[in-house]
DNA sequence: ATGCCTAAGCCCCTTAGA
């Protein structure tokens, strides 16, 4: 099977490329973050023409994750892991989604950015990783098959980001968020698409601004991590680059692993 | 030091993104 995660930026304004990239690259599950929808105007009509099934968590103007999965409904596991956000009363903001596809543990999330940093956006960003670690720790001990990707907004190695000197004081690469990210890894998940290009210069992000796609200016922040049951049927990993050239695309490329059933 | 660009809603300006 064939899991995908995109940073659509928008379901309303990102709609026809969405649907052109299903159709095209065809996934057996597509996550999705910043859908940047209310539940009531998801278009979950325009992918069951395509043939997908869909839940998703919505939220006014920002956040929201969506799953979608090729012919079967996807069985909702958890949705959020119980944080406010930063803003005082603003509760609980739409960031991770967990279901069950054919055995496969999928958790999408999109992770808070963290800037400005410091200030209570990033002290955010790191109560948000500690609540994601334990909750990954409770699915590596029960054993579970578990897939977990989306936009973590951490560029874990030097070798990830096109200007180590551009972004030395983004919230992204700080000490704190890699370390964070770390720990995680070192709980036993596999990041696919770093092991699979040790050498970095594998970018999932470039800039709307100062024509950083044009210059190739970008960075690694979306990430495809594996438990040790599917890190075992790793096939491959990759990013579907070509579509963050397009017309209105999204700032953010699909990226995706394939395991084997 | 700032803007660069995009999306959404409070919709012609502001907030947020990364």
């Amino acid at each position: 099977m064939k899991i995908a995660s995109f940073n659509i930026n928008g379901i309303k304004a990102r709609l026809p490329r969405l649907k052109e990239w299903l159709a095209e690259t065809r996934p057996t599950v597509a996550c999705l973050q910043e859908i940047k929808s209310q539940d009531e105007n998801f278009p979950a009509s325009e992918f069951e023409e395509l043939g997908y099934k869909a839940i998703w968590h919505g939220q006014k103007s920002f956040n929201g994750v969506a799953i979608l999965v090729d012919g079967q409904e996807p069985v909702e596991v958890k949705r959020g892991l119980g944080i406010d956000g930063p803003k005082e009363g603003e509760g609980e903001q739409a960031r991770y989604l967990e279901a069950d596809v054919n055995g496969v543990r999928v958790v999408n999330l999109y992770l808070p950015n963290g800037n400005p940093r410091p200030g209570p956006k990033f002290d955010y960003k790191l109560a948000w990783m500690e609540l994601l670690r334990a909750r990954m720790r409770e699915l590596l001990e029960q054993e579970i098959p578990t897939v977990v990707v989306g936009d973590f907004n951490v560029i874990p190695r030097d070798n990830d980001v096109w200007s180590v000197q551009a972004m030395a004081s983004d919230a992204l690469m700080q000490p704190e968020s890699r370390e964070a990210y770390s720990r995680i890894l070192n709980d036993g998940w596999t990041d696919a698409l770093g092991t699979l290009n040790p050498r970095g210069g594998v970018w999932t992000y470039w800039d709307y601004q100062a024509g950083a796609w044009q210059r190739d200016h970008g960075f690694r922040i979306d990430h495809l991590l594996l438990s040790p049951q599917t890190a075992d049927r790793l096939v491959a990993a990759g990013v579907d680059k070509d579509h963050r050239g397009r017309e209105k695309a999204s700032d953010h490329a699909p990226i995706w692993v394939e395991i084997r059933d």
